[in-house]
DNA sequence: CCTACCGATCGGTAGG
DNA sequence: CCTACCGATCGGTAGG
């Protein structure tokens, strides 16, 4: 026999994450209690236990699955047929769109990892040292002379403008998500270029 | 009569800042009790409390040390006499070298500004407000016919590069902090001239 | 500058 | 005997 799982589980549990990504993006991991969790979400602080044995596990949700959708659309734009510098004008706006779209989870991931137990925070960090990677090619394939650690410097750079955006960035303001993507990759390549 | 003070206060507190400020970056602030820093400081917790009201008074004290030294810096290179971007180059620099000789504070700086209470934060945002604007007036030299919001943009996208770098910079690995700097200010100045 | 404590709240679990 | 949940409370520790 097939045990049973309540119908609505998959939706509860992502209503639990995305509560835990607003309360912990305002007032840190270790500033939020599960009872705060529990009340968010107008349940019972059992019934979070009841979908996570801990506290870190919800934590470690909020940021697999920011990092799994960036891995997925950085998936998508290489899996495409266009130039380098096409491809990384259209993986940097599709993380700003990201960003914007899922800005808790996005304040979340670039806080709190140090937060996580050990071998959780390297799964996370596995992920990301893959993005940096499509990154780092893109650049080399734009400036295939860049010696290693100048193109691991360069993708770095780049992540550090749009990573920056959570800081200041407003989605309402006089620049918009896309052209601040642009603006970071046209920075990038003419910075590639100077260097040439 | 005058109140009496310990020969040592100032450096005893300088002690606590700094025990705090590693303390912190490693632990976050709400993850390193009071207790904990009088451990590591090899005081009882009731001396913490004798040169700080409140734990929240520690952490301001480690950020505004921080960010008044960055004042400090850019003070010094606003007054030279040189070309914008040799200034420029001069505040990055400056920067950079004060971002990894007090790494432990930047990190706290960067991670933790939400955890001060509001009028504390406001005093820190307020100083690191007038180095976006030093920054920002130097872009506008370089480049005169930028729009006030592109020139803030411009200038966040710098300070992105050279603040995310607490994230990943080795000052042992195979780039210095001084390249750093300088690859920050080209890739800056000639996405200024690729946008122009 | 210390030990001895406080009111409250923490993450996590009991029985039903 | 199961899963899905609840109200209440556990042993320890937080800032002060």
């Amino acid at each position: 026999m097939a045990r049973t799982q309540a119908p609505d589980y998959d939706l509860r549990r992502e209503a639990i994450v995305a509560a835990a990504a607003a309360l912990y993006a305002r007032r840190s991991f270790q500033g939020a209690s599960v009872a705060d969790l529990a009340k968010r979400c107008k349940v019972s602080k059992s019934l979070i236990y009841h979908y996570y044995a801990a506290k870190e596990d919800i934590l470690f949700d909020v940021m697999i699955s920011h990092v799994r959708a960036l891995e997925e659309a950085a998936r998508a734009v290489i899996a495409g047929e266009a130039p380098p510098d096409a491809k990384l004008r259209s993986l940097a706006r599709a993380f700003m769109a990201i960003y914007v779209g899922a800005a808790d989870r996005h304040k979340v991931l670039l806080n709190e990892l140090s937060r996580l137990p050990k071998n959780r925070r390297a799964e996370i960090v596995s992920v990301q040292r893959g993005l940096i990677e499509v990154v780092r090619r893109l650049l080399l394939a734009v400036a295939p002379r860049l010696s290693a650690p100048r193109s691991f410097t360069a993708a770095m750079l780049f992540f550090g403008m749009i990573n920056w955006t959570h800081t200041w960035f407003d989605a309402e303001g006089a620049v918009s998500a896309e052209e601040l993507a642009d603006l970071a990759v046209n920075t990038t390549l003419s910075g590639l270029r100077g260097a040439a």
